[in-house]
DNA sequence: CGAACATTGTACTGATCAGTAAAGTAAGTA
DNA sequence: TACTTACTTTACTGATCAGTACAATGTTCG
């Protein structure tokens, strides 16, 4: 039949917007087909492993964004505080001052969680990590880094509950204020 | 056939635990069955309206819950700080220190909450307002409890995420502390 | 007793699910 | 030109989905 020359790399974008609107068990086939353009032919040729390994390829890619876009500057950027305010940043535009979810966030708390309990445990740990290096370049203390790093990370995903919850985006952008005021050296 | 004479209220608690581990579109008529000890001629004869009557009886009885536990004593209590020192027990507990998923807040993030979107948005709202009351009679003022009370409703929402994500609830323990921190007066 | 009613199990509906099989078509290559 | 490989469509599988229909049973109350 008719080739369109599809990448599977095309296909990753999509595949992470419908998984993000509808979950792993929403996101049907029929749902997938359509967000990505592609028949079930076309999908299984470049996911073999199915929904699974379309979920495992989107989470791949997500990975690698926030290691380069985020990860990298807090570990090793050459100025700690520049790094953190260029992350949350970062997470306003990225998950679109909460409008977006967060699919690991999402992976976390549903019933799908053992399947990527690894990859889910990956993203959140580097992130975590990666910012408590920042800090402690900033000069904090390592528990009292730890401790900040985390109430951060876990303030970016209840902002992205709450601010959806409350259908209200300026609930997300009062939490990043305020994780500016605790996070960055004045 | 044998009757058992179960009562409508009986199912509300397994019924709430398995939306809760499945999420709305995960927990199927079979699973629901498997919980409540019910077949599908029972559950409709309860919940005529189906799973999504289900959820909405599941909503009430949370929310009745927390209106009780915690908004009250939050609202009108005589002593506010110790309401807020309360709360967070009261939370500690109830989500099970992040093992246990809070429905409304996964809800928030699925793509049924469209359907559910006023609860959602009333078990929120309801929680920030109440914890607002409680920030201003310790004297605060109004901008800076909405955001406090804001704050603390997210962080509880993101420690769940967290903790179950890391799989550790000592996350959960220690974003519990961080909260005593800012919310109480000493 | 017997009628009205609430509860339950079973069998069914049609839709949709994930995944498979295979044939067809284009492009690249020898 | 012939052959291989990559991609795509179509049609199908059997399982499961939510929901319905209904008969069988018990309980309650006149």
């Amino acid at each position: 039949m008719a080739r369109m020359v599809a990448e599977r790399s095309d296909t990753i974008a999509p595949l992470a917007e419908v998984f993000r609107e509808h979950g792993y068990e929403g996101a049907s086939l029929a749902l997938i087909g359509k967000a990505t353009g592609l028949g079930k032919g076309s999908l299984y040729n470049f996911f073999p492993g199915g929904k699974e390994e379309m979920v495992r390829a989107v989470l791949t890619e997500i990975e690698q964004w926030f290691e380069n876009a985020v990860y990298v500057p807090l570990r090793s950027g050459s100025d700690a505080n520049a790094a953190i305010d260029a992350m949350l940043d970062a997470v306003t535009v990225y998950f679109k001052s909460g409008r977006r979810v967060c699919l690991v966030g999402a992976l976390a708390v549903s019933n799908t969680r053992d399947r990527f309990s690894r990859a889910v445990r990956d993203y959140f740990a580097s992130w975590v990590d990666a910012l408590q290096a920042a800090l402690v370049r900033q000069g904090q203390h390592d528990e009292q880094a730890r401790i900040l790093s985390e109430d951060a990370v876990l303030s970016i995903q209840g902002a992205i509950v709450l601010s959806r919850a409350l259908d209200n985006p300026a609930v997300f952008q009062r939490a990043m204020d305020q994780l500016r005021r605790r996070l960055l050296v004045h």
